[in-house]
DNA sequence: TTGTATTTCATTGTGCACAATCTAATTTCG
DNA sequence: CGAAATTAGATTGTGCACAATGAAATACAA
């Protein structure tokens, strides 16, 4: 039964560490008033000018029942506008308000402060990045 | 602002592949009618006969908010029972119902299964958990 | 011993995640 | 064209996570 002590599972650390690393930018992102899958949304709008929902769960592997009501909260705070597409009904554009793109400035320490907490290589960093993002792309979007 | 891409993230491979994992996990946990995280409370209470919600929570980095409602949902299911310490009525412990215990033939496969969908070699996962429990070891409990 | 601090758990409230279901809009195909 | 299938979001319900607070029991110090 060895597979089944805590030590043996790979799933367990990965869980936990996600949620420390979570807790790590936490202190910084009550500062711009923002949660970590609010953060993630931001990151994205700020490369992009305009994403539906659709693309937006995409990138984020996050699916409607979660995003609608995260992104009305964002709404109502201000860092987002929601468009109902004019072309395709079904379609609601996400974008970044005057206020939301200027969050920007804000933001940006942000990862070079969680990276001097960690206390890891660059190096390190950028394998252990790579590895989990193929581990990810090979499991397949439903 | 290149530290800003989502692809220059460590974090984000982390949080996705976490969800994405458990996800792995949901078709092979619901047979058995766990979550994933009463699956690792299931995993500590198979190794050891006894542990106080303290331990449980020391263990899983996860507080008293989270487990409480858990293992309550948990003792209505009839997978453990919850006993007040009688010499510290502050402490509540935890153990296996015999139905509880019986439940580990039927996960003794999962591992295996997991391992099998995720088409990695054994000495890359293991390098790998190494990495992510010294990342995580490294974060100071508060 | 008595007041204070600490420890352990429970409770409340907010915000994800995600399955299941629904609605409306669009596409496809006979 | 018109019915059926598909697609994009929204809604509902359940179960985590976690901050903040509270209550009760224990430890500890003066």
């Amino acid at each position: 039964m060895d597979q089944l002590h805590l030590d043996n599972q790979l799933c367990f650390p990965l869980y936990a560490l996600s949620r420390q690393m979570t807790a790590l930018y936490r202190p910084y992102l009550e500062k711009l008033e923002l949660t970590y899958p609010q953060y993630l949304v931001m990151l994205l709008l700020w490369e992009h000018e305009k994403l539906s929902v659709k693309e937006i769960g995409c990138e984020l592997w996050l699916d409607s029942g979660t995003l609608t009501p995260l992104l009305k909260r964002m709404e109502e705070t201000g860092l987002v506008d929601r468009l109902r597409c004019t072309e395709d009904e079904r379609i609601v554009h996400v974008q970044l308000t005057k206020e939301g793109k200027l969050l920007q400035k804000k933001a940006v320490g942000i990862p070079d402060n969680i990276f001097s907490e960690l206390s890891i290589s660059n190096v390190q960093l950028k394998s252990l990045k790579k590895e989990l993002s193929a581990i990810l792309n090979k499991l397949e979007k439903k």
